[in-house]
DNA sequence: ACGTGATCATTT
DNA sequence: AAATGATCACGT
């Protein structure tokens, strides 16, 4: 029941798009599109990431391609504090053992989903309801060529650790930008109820907080 | 079951 | 306060 937006067809008209978001409340731009803010934040978890997909005109869905497909641009929300520092890792990609094999991190997951990304800040606090929380300026990015290397570097050391099976040297404190952390409790949880193997809980890349909060300062100072 | 979207809750 | 480990919803 709720409304549908185009696609953006260019980089111009997605930016100007960010631009008319920006300042909004979540509420307001639920109410835009017709959709029911929840009460509950703990059973909200990505509602505004899929809110915010669904204004902007993301198309990819649940595939797995870029958020605007036409325009090769990933969409990430990141929530911020009042001052505007980002309080999480942002969730990059999943990381299976087998993700890291014959793989080279040109053609990594990572890479390809880190290629272009449009950053959306939001704002949350423990004492900020979901519909009041505002929406802050979007900023476009790829990663420089240092940043580049940077995460190349993390991922190969990551990705020998999956390689290895060395799981329990595959702790979140690896790396210096990206990190690998538990993801999708639920599996792990379903694996073991029904005896299968204990391989732990599935993995994911995360992008440190830091390193968000670096693009940040340099993109909205 | 696993991908998409992440944030909550507890420990350090 | 920051880092780590656990968890929630929706779509296919």
């Amino acid at each position: 029941m709720s409304i549908r937006i185009a696609p953006p067809v260019s980089e111009a008209q997605l930016l100007q798009r960010c631009k008319a978001l920006a300042g909004l409340s979540l509420g307001q731009v639920a109410a835009q599109l017709k959709v029911a803010t929840p009460d509950n934040r703990v059973r909200a978890k990505g509602w505004a990431g899929q809110l915010l997909e669904r204004y902007l005109g993301a198309s990819a869905g649940p595939l797995p391609e870029p958020d605007f497909q036409a325009l090769g641009i990933e969409l990430k929300t990141i929530p911020v504090n009042p001052r505007g520092k980002a309080k999480e890792a942002t969730f990059v990609c999943s990381a299976h053992e087998t993700s890291a094999h014959c793989l080279s991190w040109t053609d990594s997951a990572v890479k390809r989903k880190l290629n272009r990304v449009l950053w959306l800040p939001v704002e949350a606090a423990p004492g900020i309801a979901l519909g009041s929380s505002r929406v802050g300026r979007a900023f476009l990015w790829s990663p420089t060529h240092a940043q580049s290397q940077a995460l190349e570097q993390d991922w190969q050391e990551l990705a020998e650790l999956l390689r290895l099976g060395e799981f329990d040297k595959l702790s979140p404190a690896h790396g210096q930008y990206l990190q690998v952390r538990p993801k999708a409790a639920t599996r792990s949880l379903l694996a073991r109820a029904a005896g299968e193997a204990d391989t732990g809980p599935a993995r994911g890349f995360y992008l440190r907080t830091l390193f968000t909060n670096i693009l940040l300062d340099e993109y909205l100072r």
